[in-house]
DNA sequence: ATTTTTGCTTTTGTTTTGCAAGTAAAAATA
DNA sequence: TATTTTTACTTGCAAAACAAAAGCAAAAAT
């Protein structure tokens, strides 16, 4: 997969850098699941095969979406943490939440979060604000 | 492609519906450069194959994100229009731009719209509803 | 009547994806 | 300490998606 862009359409330059399958589904699992292994990755619901994984990650790395970096304590463990830049993409996650809320109805999901959406939509901007912030606590922690 | 869904997170649900390298950019280009044959996509900045513009109106079709319709003078042209739901993207497609704008560097794109994005950002909600309100009136004139 | 345009389809590659298996090093366990 | 398990990959191969080019039929323009 290359990094070339199609013309110099800002939207369409996003759409090559993260609109394929995987891309925000891996910053995704890592924002709101936490997920920050090579096997949480693996284990996500969406059942992601280890190769497209690994070119994925090697991809987010280079593009400067992600950080790779060993644990302390741990010399075989990978820790893909996002940073500033993948952070910039909650926005468009949070969209893409609302939009499919709206618009995707999957049997087993009537259960799932009801009304939830409706409160990030009200004050899109502080839930925006208060997830980058959670994370950003959430990995101060792990070091 | 099947229009099958991984999983039933909804993000990961609106990614597979339209997480593509073609779908949200025919989208884009019928929104904001007002494009709506087949000939104005394949000649759009993005170079798309006939092929491809071809089975992606079929699944936007069918997806019901746009509409197919002749025009009563032209038995030939063929005018694809974004529905409801098709409109109901540009949240996702103004978040995009917002990004894009921020984070991508193209040499040559250096004298585009400067500022304009930052407007934009300031009152997103009301850029978003003249955005549709402009794009339903097009429409009305076309009839 | 002939040429051009439009909206496709078909053909033939190439690239990407997906599945299964394999592997090497580290960590855990016996 | 020896063996087993875990982690993070890579490799090989089949299937699906994508891309470039050519072809085509009907409509529109000349």
């Amino acid at each position: 997969m290359s990094a070339e862009f199609r013309c110099n359409c800002p939207i369409t330059s996003a759409i090559d850098l993260m609109g394929d399958k995987w891309s925000l589904v891996v910053v995704k699992n890592m924002l709101l699941y936490n997920q920050k292994t090579f096997k949480d990755f693996s284990e996500a619901s969406e059942n992601i095969a280890t190769n497209i994984l690994s070119s994925r990650l090697k991809r987010l790395e280079q593009n400067g979406f992600i950080t790779k970096t060993k644990p302390l304590n741990n010399k075989k463990t990978n820790i893909y943490l996002l940073t500033e830049k993948g952070l910039s993409l909650i926005p468009i996650i949070v969209e893409l939440a609302i939009w499919g809320d709206a618009n995707i109805h999957i049997p087993s999901s009537q259960e799932a979060e009801n009304g939830q959406i409706a409160v990030i939509n009200n004050d899109k901007e502080s839930f925006i604000k208060n997830l980058k912030k959670s994370y950003k606590e959430k990995i101060e922690a792990i070091d």
